[in-house]
RNA sequence: GCCGGGGUGGCGGAACUGGUAGACGCGCCGGAUUCAAAAUCCGGUUCCUUCACGGGAGUGUCGGUUCGAUUCCGACCCUCGGUACCA
């Protein structure tokens, strides 16, 4: 770190870590002159070590938050741990550690990992979601939802294996095999815990409207997600017991009913079971595809008659009810009326099985319609429909609505995709669900005194039961209702919980004796919120779920959780991405011991832009190392060996000493937009590199040549300063501009980036054939008259008729020949 | 299956509003420096054609709009993410 030359990564970034550290330099507190400004990359599940999808996320964020630094706000940039989850009680059963153990080694690594890449992080709000200080208030906070009505109990489907007797995630299931147990897993159903997110689909659909900060792509998605319908729901009537309802949004294809389709978990297919060993074994078969809705919409299309008989509801018609394997027992009423003329997956049903196949929609205008070869799925015309003939589908729509309405055998409904949440798991590692079950009093919150309920941490975990489930000096309690005995609820909740409001409580993570706090208030929604694009719908929904319901309770006053939405794309390994069931793969350690945090850091910034997903390449962080030391190092050290710099005369340069600097200018222009608005970071370090080779061809050492590098240097160094913090506060001071931390993003001057000459192309019919220098503004007849003169030009003009010229001012003219 | 992305040299990518395709970097080739090497520096590098100037082709495939298309439109292929218990 000698003047002399070398720069020595290793001493440096200890160096300035310690001092950050020492100073405490990113704590930031709640008074301040400043704006406020919540920089939050998705807090890490602590697998163990760190992932290049790790490194990229965090690097985003951090580069975010020194970025807005520098433009002068005040930035609360926070880091915790996402502590509960499945892979620490595999890791349990692999290596006989209890989850919380290896979780807590985990997270004790994984720090140092993060504070050897250089983040900009506030430490002092660091937590753990496995601690009972967080989690007693998601217990808390759940138990208002409980009291609010926005909570219930129903059964729901699991994955079970037979071997093991437990639960397992869709993860654990392969090729319709226990992970573990190698047995073909079954379908059970559990009572089980939700949350009424539907209650506010609504307004999580209107607001995506309100979200300019977001990705459309992102946007879209949740749209689909939520997948608002407008419909009817219709009964259609049995002989003897309940009529099967059904949900459409194609009422106008109610008259081309020709069967009805139940899922193999709705009770009318239970019922034909009874009596007919042959359904009951098909039913057998389709419980045992796992509860992913994949692998239901990619296995066979199967269905059997169950010989039941309904009746449709205006042509009195009997119609038979086939259970399908395809049917989602989850959507709508579990129950659809089958249309093949014009349904496709409907069609390829009943070609399958020879149902009857009757067309009453046809096109508008001459349009495809050829049933024999497909389903017309768009809308028409009412044809073979009796009264609704020539009806459009509004028409039809309301006409079939009414009637349906008037006779009870249906009603208009606006119908979501959307589900509610179920948030109860069988699994141990997790938070337990603050419910105490009493023969007498039923289902009853733990009252807040009593909370938090703790979660025993030194415990055998054999990977089958969760412990807590046999230990009934834990699960057995007093009932707060009635003082009679009663059991806790031995299930936990879903891991999505504990993510759903962290980003919350970063702002007053010391709060003992509440949720939130005014903290909470200050800093508002995150302003600008980075993580993988894989949490896109999940995560993200939930949250915003979370938000608005702390929001009604007066928690927090905002609508919604995160303004900005950064969406990264994957960092590929072999075309997939990286995680931890992949088993951490691209481990940074050994590139930040051979090269250090500013070039691993670099390098990941360098290799594409956020969004894109890209396969890692190592490669590139000894390139990021070798710009750092001898492209960056040298040309500030060369510079500032020559000694003092006098004061930049802007009006007094040469002509190739305005050219540099203009260079200068533009480069920090580009960058500022790319930093603030485009969120190209790739594109940063590029016209930086650019920017330094112009200063290394520049070599003027004259009094102004120097003014002009020393500013550029200056432009270099800070705006590299977010991607590359360690060796650019160094070089910050060696350039005696003080502490960089402090500094402020620098202004452009507008007369520098005034050009001296412009390039225009010269075109034939679009094609490019000559090239002219010219002062800027010339006019379109002076640019003809001089690419005339072009030899190239010429020759391509020369016995052609020109039937048009464009002129694009200071870019191009094209002529065009017939 | 469904929803949403992506596809540009040997490789990662650039081209921001329809206007010079391949910036910047890697790799490779050639040269300088060196006793030699490492490190560093200089030059070249889409493909075909040409001694050269130049010309032709080219942004997954096929088609369309336009004076001009990586960019807009249509169809298709491949690939990645999500698909409600991986996080």
């Amino acid at each position: 770190m000698d003047d002399s030359g070398f720069y020595d990564f290793k001493i440096t970034e200890a160096n300035v870590q310690a001092e950050w550290l020492e100073h405490r330099t990113f704590d930031v507190a709640e008074e301040s002159s400043k704006p406020k400004f919540y920089c939050l990359a998705m807090f890490p599940y602590p697998s163990g070590r760190l992932h290049m999808g790790h490194v990229r996320t965090y690097t985003l964020g951090d580069v975010i938050a020194r970025f807005k630094r520098l433009q002068g706000y005040n930035v609360m940039h926070p880091m915790g741990w996402d502590a509960f989850g499945l892979p620490a009680e595999n890791a349990a059963i692999k290596n006989k550690v209890p989850p919380a153990r290896w979780t807590m080694q985990n997270i004790e690594y994984m720090k140092t990992q993060l504070q050897s890449l250089g983040f900009s992080y506030d430490w002092g709000r660091e937590f753990a979601t496995c601690d009972p200080e967080y989690y007693r208030w998601e217990q808390w906070f759940f138990t208002r939802m409980f009291r609010k009505g926005l909570v219930y109990k129903k059964s729901a489907w699991v994955n079970w294996d037979p071997v093991d007797q437990t639960v397992l995630a869709n993860e654990q299931v392969i090729d319709g095999r226990g992970w573990r147990s190698n047995a073909l897993v079954e379908r059970r159903e559990l009572a089980q815990w939700f949350l009424k997110i539907t209650d506010y689909a609504e307004e999580l659909l209107a607001k995506l409207n309100h979200l300019p900060g977001w990705p459309e792509k992102i946007k879209i998605m949740q749209r689909n997600w939520i997948g608002r319908s407008k419909g009817l729901q219709i009964k259609f009537a049995r002989l003897e017991g309940s009529a099967i309802d059904v949900y459409t949004t194609r009422p106008d294809t109610l008259m081309g009913v020709t069967y009805l389709a139940v899922a193999p978990q709705h009770p009318i297919a239970k019922e034909a079971a009874e009596t007919n060993s042959v359904i009951a074994e098909f039913l057998t078969a389709c419980n045992q595809v796992k509860m992913a809705e994949a692998d239901i919409a990619k296995s066979e299309k199967k269905g059997m008659d169950t010989g039941i008989i309904v009746q449709h509801p205006i042509t009195k018609e009997p119609l038979p009810v086939w259970v399908a394997n395809f049917v989602l027992m989850e959507y709508g009423s579990g129950a659809v009326m089958s249309v093949p003329a014009h349904d496709q997956r409907d069609w390829e049903f009943a070609r399958q099985y020879n149902l009857p196949v009757k067309q009453v929609i046809e096109p508008d205008k001459a349009g495809e319609c050829d049933l024999d070869r497909s389903a017309f799925v768009e809308k028409g015309r009412c044809i073979n429909s009796g009264q609704f003939d020539s009806l459009n589908f509004e028409e039809v729509f309301d006409a079939i609505a009414d009637l349906l309405q008037s006779n009870g055998l249906g009603e208009r409904q606006v119908n979501y995709r959307l589900r509610d949440w179920g948030v109860s798991r069988q699994r141990y590692w997790g938070c337990p669900i603050p419910i105490i079950h009493c023969d007498a009093c039923g289902a009853v919150a733990v009252p807040d005194s009593d909370l938090p309920v703790s979660l025993p941490t030194e415990v055998e975990f054999d990977g089958v039961t969760s412990p807590i489930k046999r230990m009934p000096e834990w699960s057995k309690t007093i009932c707060p209702s009635c003082g009679g005995p009663a059991e806790r609820d031995t299930d936990t909740f879903d891991t999505f919980m504990e993510s759903s409001w962290y980003y919350a409580r970063f702002a007053c993570n010391n709060l003992r004796n509440g949720m939130l706090d005014d903290r909470a208030k200050y800093w508002k929604s995150v302003d600008h919120y980075v993580g993988g694009e894989e949490h896109a719908i999940l995560h993200l929904l939930y949250a915003r779920f979370f938000h608005k319901v702390m929001r009604d309770q007066g928690l927090v006053d905002t609508d919604e959780p995160f303004e900005n939405l950064l969406a990264l794309g994957m960092v590929l390994q072999d075309g997939a991405k990286m995680s931890k069931s992949a088993g951490n793969a691209g481990d940074p350690q050994h590139l930040l011991d051979q090269y250090g945090a500013d070039a691993v850091r670099m390098a990941m910034m360098f290799a594409a832009p956020p969004e894109q997903s890209f396969e890692w390449s190592e490669h590139n962080v000894e390139s990021a190392n070798r710009w750092l030391r001898s492209k960056l190092w040298r040309a500030v050290i060369l510079h500032s060996s020559l000694g003092p710099v006098s004061t930049l005369d802007s009006s007094s340069l040469s002509e190739s000493q305005r050219d540099m600097r203009r260079v200068a200018h533009e480069t920090l222009l580009k960058v500022t937009d790319d930093y603030g608005k485009r969120l190209n970071f790739n594109t940063v370090v590029s016209g930086v590199m650019s920017l330094v080779n112009e200063l290394q061809k520049f070599n003027d050492t004259s009094d102004q040549g120097r003014a002009v590098v020393d500013e550029a240097l200056k432009i270099v160094v800070l705006v590299m300063s977010p991607i590359t913090p360690h060796i650019c506060k160094e070089l910050w001071t060696k350039l005696g501009l003080g502490v960089i931390e402090d500094a402020e993003w620098l202004s452009i001057d507008q007369e520098a980036l005034r050009k001296r000459v412009v390039n225009v192309i010269i075109q034939v019919n679009g094609r490019l054939r000559g090239k002219l220098e010219v002062e800027p503004g010339a006019s379109k007849d002076d640019l003809i008259l001089r690419a005339g003169e072009l030899e190239n030009v010429e020759k391509f003009l020369k016995d052609e008729k020109i039937t048009r010229i464009i002129h694009v001012p200071d870019k191009l003219l094209n002529f065009v020949i017939a």
